[in-house]
RNA sequence: GCGGAUGUGGUGAAAUUGGUAUACACGCCAGACUUAGGAUCUGGUGCUUUACGGCGUGGAGGUUCGAGUCCUCUCAUCCGCACCA
């Protein structure tokens, strides 16, 4: 009979889901493995991308499960988000519906891929019961003070009608649209990430070696901290004058206090308040005045573009130390959002600050020796500068700090560029921020009893303003404190709040869903993730959040776990003609076309042979008709087979073709344990299968096929389960995938090894010795068959290398 | 600019502690079988040279008996951040 992938993994798939076979045990005893990829957006249909994530989340968790582990290997949906709306505008569906029905047009396209997941804890984070414990959740960082709603200049996409959050702006453009973002004043909720932005950048070092250096640095940078000096510019009297007695000083940051003898001018942001009070009441020259206002209108991005822009205020400021005078100019390059939005400028020794005095004939005054030009900011001993003249700056750094201090002048501080989460969205489809605004006791947060707040089901999406804002009577509630009238908040929340905690949701028993959002037992047990997988592009904003999360539920109480991921593997992208596959390229392939073909298995076997699984995968058709090629060698060699163990084999009886094959074969076995548990390069594992499959058909013995079956059909389920498990119950009724494998030594014994000669480093002959051989035996035959190179030279080194090779280092006579 | 990675045949890629570079697969070439083949099987396939040999892991040096692997410098490509004071 002749290989047919889909009846075989019909009736697999039939089988696993019959058997219940990839259910985790509930005891709780076991030693575990928690292997996790990253769930889908239901979108509508699969893409390579996935085929290939889950592939890999396949392996690992058959791999562990043949080693006895206990393992949870769960799949969900991260079902709330904008593509639900917009189907809703386009095509007239209730995201509600268009959802819903694409998870179950999905997951049925994962099961022809013979995935094991876990069935019983599968949820759709837009199931109320989902959004209660999250609103919980919500609610209790609200009381714990984390959570917080603020009027602020935030990132608006008008395409999308919603705020983004910081990380969710690319180059200035929408990371899901690419429109270009506004900047808004509006009200929202924020999370205080900054809070734990120590803790989140600390425990990265819990992380070297088990997630990929990019991914640390990124998140690294991304958090951004510095250190530095802290201190106040006292404004002159004649400007505290100007400003009506309304301001006395203001902050700014510094990361080189070493420079502070160098302040020649000070520069604000021009969102600065003392900016905008000198607009507001026209203290400035009217075109000045509409240039500061251009410049606040203009993104960060435009700013740079721009080049350095800026206009002297007329203000002048007391240096702390020297007690000289200052003039304050306001200047493009101060954001607003980092350090107080007002900086010391020392041209000497920062770029921007060079360029900008040099466009506005700003004094210039040196003060670290060291370099022929300015600006000069590399390390040096302080001059012009009292009585630090002659200290490094590094040294200086800190006694600049300390004196500050001592004398109440400022103070040593740390600054991130980690800003705090915005997680408000003006848009229909997420889950509701469970507060309440009333106007007697301002904003109360709903009472935990009555969450889940459900989205209302009868609403109208138009893509004009927000639906819930719309709705004739969802948003009219009663306050749950004073209980007079009151309005729902109709934000939703920002959809990463939804997948910062689902890897705690799924470790949950499911049979306490319905009491409890995590439970702490199971979460223990079963946390952090051993294994997660997933794209790059969540370097930041996923695993930065869930991170988060995961440090606040624990503060919270409903776990022990430090950090989610213990391990993340990061695939590359699936790639066709060089790009990345996409709808509107044209270069998909789509996987059911795949499965149909040529069945799950060889989906699978390509996508994890083609390349080690971070590097990118370049589609290749007729590789593809390799890995199918292959599977039906395997499948057609089952006739080879002549027993239904493992059978004894006398190694001494045995031709040379066939000791190869068993070599090839348990060089395999070698190979799997640190593929499945080191490298992950699945690659090298089916190569080796390969190699064994290409010396076991070099021979004839039927016991030597019997073991070479046996042991390869172990290490190929995991990879292409459905095939090796039929041809396992065929042959060996099952046993073999159950089986503990073992090294056997004597295999790899061999009758004679061949020796390279190398001689003044050239690879010159070879010689074949005994195993027995004596290291001067071993250099007399290197010696003889090296002759004719050795003629006229004297022989200076004399090397051997174990099995492997003799060097012999030679000069002239 | 800062940070991270990657450079190996025609292509995807292999190569424990430094120890026969190019395993495995695709492609290509030749042959067999076939009415036919975009099927299957067998053999070949780094470059160069008539040959002996020589040269080959982005480039240049270095360490070593021996370097894809270690060190120094350099070039190229990709990714991330980007006026963070």
């Amino acid at each position: 009979m002749s290989y047919n992938p889909n009846e075989i993994e019909a009736k697999w798939q039939k089988k696993w889901e019959d058997e219940k076979a990839f259910e985790p045990d509930d005891a709780l005893s076991r030693k575990k493995k928690y292997i996790l990829s990253m769930f889908p957006f239901p979108s509508g249909r699969l893409h390579m991308g996935h085929v290939r994530n889950y592939a890999i989340g396949d392996a690992f968790a058959r791999y562990y499960r043949k080693q006895d582990f206990n393992v949870l290997h769960p799949i969900g949906w991260d079902a709330f988000g904008m593509p639900a709306e917009n189907a809703a505008i386009k095509h007239g569906r209730h995201p509600k519906e268009w959802t819903y029905s694409n998870i179950d047009y999905m997951r049925k396209e994962l099961n022809t891929l013979g995935l094991s997941f876990s069935k019983t804890r599968e949820f759709a984070t837009c199931d109320p019961l989902y959004t209660k414990w999250e609103q919980e959740f919500i609610i209790k960082m609200f009381e714990e003070g984390l959570l917080y709603r603020e009027s602020t200049t935030v990132n608006w996409c008008e395409a999308c009608h919603t705020v983004l959050a910081n990380e969710q702006v690319e180059e200035g453009c929408c990371w899901r649209c690419d429109n270009e973002v506004e900047l808004k004043e509006m009200p929202g909720y924020y999370l205080d990430i900054i809070k734990y932005a120590d803790d989140l950048l600390g425990d990265l070092k819990q992380l070297e070696g088990k997630w990929p250096n990019q991914v640390l640095t990124m998140q690294s940078n991304w958090i951004g901290k510095s250190q530095g000096l802290e201190f106040n510019f006292e404004l002159s009297e004649e400007s505290k004058a100007k400003l009506g007695g309304n301001f006395e000083k203001y902050t700014v940051f510094t990361t080189r206090p070493d420079t502070i003898y160098g302040v020649t001018y000070s520069a604000l942001a021009a969102e600065h308040p003392i900016t905008k009070y000198l607009l507001d009441n026209d203290l400035v020259d009217a075109d000045v005045a509409e240039k500061i206002v251009t410049i606040s209108n203009m993104t960060e991005i435009e700013r740079a573009k721009e080049g350095k822009e800026g206009y002297d205020l007329g203000l002048t400021v007391i240096h702390p130390l020297t007690r000289e005078e200052i003039p304050v100019w306001t200047a493009n390059f101060v954001l607003a959002s980092y350090g107080g939005g007002a900086v010391m400028a020392v041209p000497a020794h920062d770029e921007r600050d060079f360029e900008f005095a040099t466009k506005y004939g700003l004094p210039i005054k040196r003060v670290i020796a060291g370099g022929d030009d300015l600006p000069y900011t590399a390390e040096g001993a302080l001059e012009n500068s009292e009585l630090f003249t002659g200290m490094l700056n590094k040294e200086a750094q800190k006694e600049i700090i300390a004196m500050f201090e001592a004398k109440a002048l400022g103070k040593g501080t740390t600054n991130y560029k980690l800003r705090n989460w915005g997680i408000s969205r003006q848009r229909y489809w997420g889950a509701p921020i469970p507060f309440v605004h009333c106007d007697s006791c301002g904003l109360v947060a709903e009472k935990v009893e009555n969450l889940p707040i459900a989205l209302p089901d009868d609403v109208e999406i138009t893509g004009e303003g927000n639906p819930l804002e719309n709705h004739p009577t969802w948003k009219n509630c009663t306050c749950p404190k004073c209980g007079k009238d009151a309005t729902r908040e109709t934000d939703t929340l920002d959809t990463f709040v939804q997948s910062s905690w689902y890897q705690f949701r799924y470790a949950t028993n499911p049979n306490k869903w319905n009491t409890t959002g995590i439970d702490k037992d199971d979460a223990n047990y079963w946390l952090g993730v051993d294994q997660y997988i997933g794209g790059i592009e969540h370097a930041i904003l996923h695993l930065l959040y869930a991170r988060f999360f995961t440090k606040v539920l624990r503060d919270l109480g409903y776990h022990d776990i430090d950090e989610p991921f213990e391990n993340l593997l990061t695939q590359g992208m699936v790639l066709m003609d060089g790009a990345k596959m996409s709808k509107s390229k044209g270069n998909t392939v789509d996987p059911d076309a795949l499965v149909e073909k040529y069945g799950a298995d060889t989906a699978r076997l390509f996508t994890l042979f083609a390349a080690p699984p971070a590097k990118e995968l370049e589609w290749n058709d007729s590789a593809v008709e390799g890995a199918f090629r292959f599977i039906k060698k395997l499948y057609d060699r089952n006739t080879k087979v002549i027993g239904k163990t493992l059978p004894t084999i006398d190694q001494s009886s045995l031709s040379k073709e066939s000791k190869l094959a068993r070599v090839k074969v348990y060089e395999a076995l070698q190979k799997s344990t640190d593929v499945y548990e080191k490298t992950f390069a699945f690659n090298t594992l089916i190569a080796a299968c390969m190699e064994a499959l290409n010396a076991l058909d070099k021979q004839d013995d039927g016991e030597v096929w019997t073991e070479g079956m046996y042991i390869m059909l172990n290490l190929l389920e995991p990879i292409i389960p459905h095939v090796t498990t039929e041809l396992s119950e065929m042959l060996f009724e099952r046993e073999n995938l159950k089986a503990k494998l073992e090294l056997k030594e004597e295999v790899f014994v061999q009758d004679s090894i061949n020796y390279m000669v190398m001689i003044g480093g050239k690879k010159r002959a070879e010689v074949e010795v005994s195993p027995s051989a004596s290291q001067e035996e071993i250099l007399a035959s290197a010696k003889e068959a090296g002759a004719k190179w050795l003629e006229g030279m004297i022989i200076v080194k004399e090397i051997v290398v174990p099995n492997k090779l003799v060097n012999l280092a030679v000069k002239p006579h």
